[in-house]
DNA sequence: GATCAATACATAATAATCTTATGTATCATT
DNA sequence: AATGATACATAAGATTATTATGTATTGATC
């Protein structure tokens, strides 16, 4: 099973920059293969939808980039700048207390 | 605290959902006001969002609706179709199952 | 040595969906 | 009479993902 796009939507900032919190640096295919990896093929993250976040990310100031080349291939290795630090950890506060509120509200009583 | 528009967006419709399973008939406005209630005003559905949503559930079949008035003021109720019923049992499972996966990302182990 | 899958980046057209703003109207309170 | 709450709806614009496409290197297989 994996996870209908609209759910991942709202959470793959917030996904990509707890990865770079814990990874110190990852570059896009990285992210992609590593998440794969922790969720068991659950989230799938799309080129079409990484690329573009890691650059928005990067123009906010909250990444930053170091290319390198392995052999004659190119990476582009992403980390947190300082603020980027400090936007994480509201980032994942913020997603902490919602999924807490979602629990919530999930788990009310069932009449039908 | 109101949770960034983000993360509502992925999980919107299967609040409405879960809603409708629990009290058989809701009108819209009704549900902004009680999600608004149920988590102290963290989620607040904008009216925007909200009747678009409705209508487009109504025309999947998975809604339908009754229109009632009280005094000459309209309000349309919404309920889960037999089909509905079992679109969000699928759609809670769905989520359940993605906020374990997310709560277990967000556990990992954090390095800085 | 040719082909395929994996690695690794990027972007553009389209689609979906929310934000923001606007509009209409009723009802209760001050 | 005016304001805020109730109650619906939709349209323009913004945002962001999907899908498709493009380029290129590297490793494995035939």
């Amino acid at each position: 099973m994996i996870y209908s796009s609209e759910l991942i939507k709202g959470t793959l900032k917030t996904i990509i920059l707890k990865l770079l919190k814990d990874n110190k640096r990852m570059y896009g295919y990285e992210i992609t293969q590593t998440v794969k990896e922790l969720t068991g093929g659950k989230i799938q993250l799309t080129e079409g939808a990484l690329y573009p976040s890691l650059h928005a990310l990067e123009a906010e100031g909250i990444l930053v980039t170091e290319t390198e080349y392995i052999g004659k291939r190119v990476r582009k290795y992403y980390s947190l700048s300082p603020e980027g630090k400090t936007i994480t950890k509201e980032k994942l506060s913020e997603l902490a207390d919602f999924m807490n509120t979602m629990k919530f509200l999930l788990d009310l009583k069932t009449s039908s």
